[in-house]
DNA sequence: GTCTATAGATAGATAGAC
DNA sequence: GTCTATCTATCTATAGAC
C-alpha cells in the first residue's frame, strides 16, 4: 500500500508524519487543521498533499505503521518457552516499547474513532493480531496448568489496559525508572494469573 | 457553579446533555457541532445558547457531572473494613458503575485533552480524588500487612486502567454477565496484590 | 515541489424579530 | 424560548503559476 509519492525536496513524508504525531496527540485529529500541520513543517497547507493523499490518510499510517512495528518487534523478541515465561517477556516487551512512544500509543488509542471504515478495518486487524499473541500465552498457560486463568480473552484485555494504561501517568525523569515501573508491573499481571512472585526482588518462585 | 440557565421550555438541558453524551462518544466533541447538537434536540443552533453559555461549557458539565455522581455512588457505598475487603467492595463497585454508563466513561476519558485550562482544573481535581479513594485502600493493606502491594501509587493506576478497560470490549448481552465479569476481575486485582482466591468460585481464601 | 488564490462548505457565536 | 439571518473565521481540497 503506497502510502507518499516519494520525495526529495527539503520537507519529507517523515517529518509531516512525525509533526501530525505530535499535534495529533496534544490536539486531537478533528481539531487539527492542514494549516497547521503545513506550518509546523514550514510550508503552505497545498504542499502537503504532494505527500499524502488527505488528511485522512496522515491518520491511517501513523496508526498502520505503529502497528506494524510494534508486531515485527515482538516477533524479534518472542521465544519458545514456558507460558509463565514468555508472559513475563510479553509484559516487559509491551511496557518497554510503549513507554518509548507516548504519542504513538496515544493517537493509536484515542483515535480510533477518527478512521473512517476502510482505514478502521485495516487498523482493527492489526489490533486484534497483536491482543492474540497475549491470548495465545494464556490460553496456553491455562491448558497446561501453570497460569491460573479465570477467562483467557477477559485476562488478555484486562491484562493490555493496564499495561498500556502506564502512558497515562507515566512521565520521564520521575520517581521510577523504566526497569522498576516494568518490575512492578511484572509483579502484578503474574500474580494476577497465580504465579507466585516475592514482593522484595520480584523474582518468580512458583506457580499454583 | 450555574450550568444552565434553567428552563421550562420543550427542550431542557438535560435533553442537551444526554444527546452530546452520545454524539461526543460516537464522533468526538472537536467533530460534533453546534448544529448537529441542536439538530438531535430538534432546535435551532442558536436556541442551545440558552442552556449552555458555548460548546465548552457542555463538555466541562458532563464531565464534571459524571465525576461527581459517581464520588457520591462510592459515598454511599463505602463501609469500614478490612483492606482485602474494602478493595474487593471498591473493585466490584467500579466496574458495577463504570459498565451501566459507557458513554460518560468514554467521553470522561478521551475528551480530557478538550478541555481548556479552567475546566481542566477542575475534572483533574475531581479524578484524582477518585484515584485517592482506591490508593488508601491500598495504602491501609500495605500498612497492615494484608495486602502485597509493591508500589501504592503506581498499583492503584494499574488497577483502574484495568477494570475502566472493560468499556474497551464489554457489550451488553455478549458471552458474559455482569455479575460474572466483575468475579473475573475481582478475581485477578485481588490476587495481584496479594490475595489468594480459589479458580472456581472467585471465594476469598487467605492473604499472604 | 511549493507557491498564491480561491472554491465551496462549515464552524462558533450573536442580533433582533416574534 | 426559539426563530431567521448573518458575522467573521476557518476548514479541506483544488487549480494553475513558477
Amino acid at each position: 500500500m503506497a502510502r507518499s509519492v516519494g520525495s526529495d525536496g527539503k520537507i519529507t513524508a517523515a517529518e509531516i508524519r512525525k509533526n501530525c504525531l505530535v499535534l495529533f496527540a496534544r490536539n486531537g485529529y478533528a481539531a487539527v487543521s492542514m494549516r497547521q500541520i503545513a506550518q509546523s513543517v514550514g510550508v503552505q497547507a497545498s504542499a502537503i498533499y504532494q505527500y499524502f493523499e488527505n488528511k485522512q490518510q496522515i491518520l491511517v499510517d501513523l496508526l498502520q505503521t505503529h502497528m506494524e512495528k510494534l508486531l515485527e518487534a515482538w516477533d524479534a523478541e518472542m521465544c519458545r518457552e514456558s507460558a509463565p515465561k514468555a508472559l513475563e517477556r510479553f509484559i516487559r516487551f509491551h511496557i518497554r516499547y510503549h513507554i518509548k512512544k507516548p504519542d504513538e500509543v496515544f493517537v493509536s488509542y484515542m483515535e480510533l474513532r477518527s478512521l473512517e471504515p476502510e482505514g478502521f478495518k485495516t487498523i482493527e486487524s492489526l489490533r486484534r493480531k497483536y491482543e492474540q499473541i497475549l491470548k495465545s500465552i494464556l490460553e496456553e498457560g491455562a491448558a497446561d496448568g501453570s497460569l491460573n486463568v479465570d477467562d483467557p480473552h477477559v485476562a488478555a484485555m484486562a491484562i493490555l489496559s493496564m499495561l498500556t494504561g502506564v502512558n497515562t501517568w507515566y512521565r520521564s525523569g520521575g520517581r521510577l525508572s523504566q526497569d522498576r515501573i516494568e518490575d512492578i508491573y511484572a509483579a502484578m499481571v503474574l500474580r494476577s494469573q497465580g504465579v507466585m512472585v516475592s514482593s522484595e526482588n520480584n523474582e518468580e518462585l512458583a506457580h499454583v
